[in-house]
DNA sequence: GTGGTCTAGACCACG
DNA sequence: GTGGTCTAGACCACC
């Protein structure tokens, strides 16, 4: 599992990472128990400051797809996983209303992006990049 | 055609107008050539900073959803409207792929992700709400 | 309303603001709608650091006890309060538990227990200190 | 008396074994002179860190609710049990404070935060678990 | 060694 | 002027 940030994108390094954790459980490179590399490991190999990736870690925590064990540092949460909440639904369509609007104001058929969907779903599922 | 605000959206405000504007468009509420209220009225109405209406005015002309001129005040695009370029596609893509991720590891299955999208289309397309 | 900080106590200086905000919501005197002073005036205040505040207003409105309202600063919630779940519940028997078994130890009567309860509840629903 | 640990509680592990050690005075389990494991008895069986286990019983034996001897091993205080000092009463209401702040936003009323005790108080009392 | 807390100072996004 | 993000460096609590 290797973790890469681009300093450019217009989402946060935080975000990024926690995106990028999450990818990973669900393409299943990452499993319950598995264990994250420490907070200042992690951040000394992506040469960003360790408060950026404790944050990342802290929001993956409160969503509770990620432990923080007293001893066996950070894993993977391996016991109540985040389910599909009445609120998640609704913060998704409210994402992705506005990705839909303009994709259709730019020509873009409802077939196309359903497409572009299912291939990174695949993507996923598989486990390729 | 009446915007709404959500003071404690994760959307900044700016972004919620572009969002709703772009979303008319799509739904047909807004053609080619229809007028927007002017920053100081919409500013007045939503009961927010003219800089922020102007901020996303700004954005929707650079981006060419819109057009300002001097004197007919703000107006739909009514030539050269953007299309599916290349870059859009690969920003779209990064956005679903983080939405797509965190579906999965909830359980989503692909089936039901594919849902949400097409009932949205329907609803922008129909123009229901 | 007047924020306090003991640097000697044993709860960290976030805790101390997050269970004095609380306190003040308890005893009435912040409202839903009330504004609180912004992170940099109460860190400058209380003569700590910015992030410090921060991290108690963040906890404050993950549980649900603060809105950060996108023009009007912070503020108390005004709609859809924290409630009684099952879950803090089961925390606060927890911190009460060890509180409790000491104070057995310790020879303290249930009755001196409750009267002790009893009072900070008089105190908090008068409103006094 | 079996002691259990939760790695994922917001309680420092040596907090833990040291409440329940307290508790299960408190329950009558354990009475004065009765023996407890020895340190690496106890690292071994928990699975935990000598240190952490030595840090319990140093924080106990300071508090004088169990004597360490050289040869004897640890044993339950037979003489000199802690009591109901002021110190200990200013350290209980601060600690009850909050949790009671906070019941009363969540809308808990103050006899079911009495009962709540009452209950925890005749668990204790009974040794029931 | 780990994460937790706090400080100080910087820049940016937002309004 | 607001909060959001990030950095750098410090000390402490825990294990």
């Amino acid at each position: 599992m290797i973790l890469t940030i681009d300093f450019q994108s217009d989402f946060p390094i935080y975000k990024q990472i926690k995106h990028q954790i999450i990818e990973g459980i669900a393409k299943g490179e990452l499993k319950p128990g598995d264990p994250l590399p420490s907070v200042r490991m992690l951040a000394q190999d992506l040469g960003v400051n360790m408060h950026t990736i404790n944050k990342a870690y802290q929001l993956l925590k409160q969503e509770g797809f990620i432990q923080i064990h007293r001893q066996r540092g950070v894993v993977i949460q391996s016991e109540g996983f985040p389910t599909l909440t009445e609120e998640y639904l609704k913060n998704l369509e409210e994402h992705l209303r506005p990705l839909i609007g303009e994709s259709i104001c730019r020509g873009m058929k409802e077939d196309a992006f359903i497409n572009l969907c299912q291939t990174i779903f695949k993507q996923m599922e598989k486990g390729g990049k």
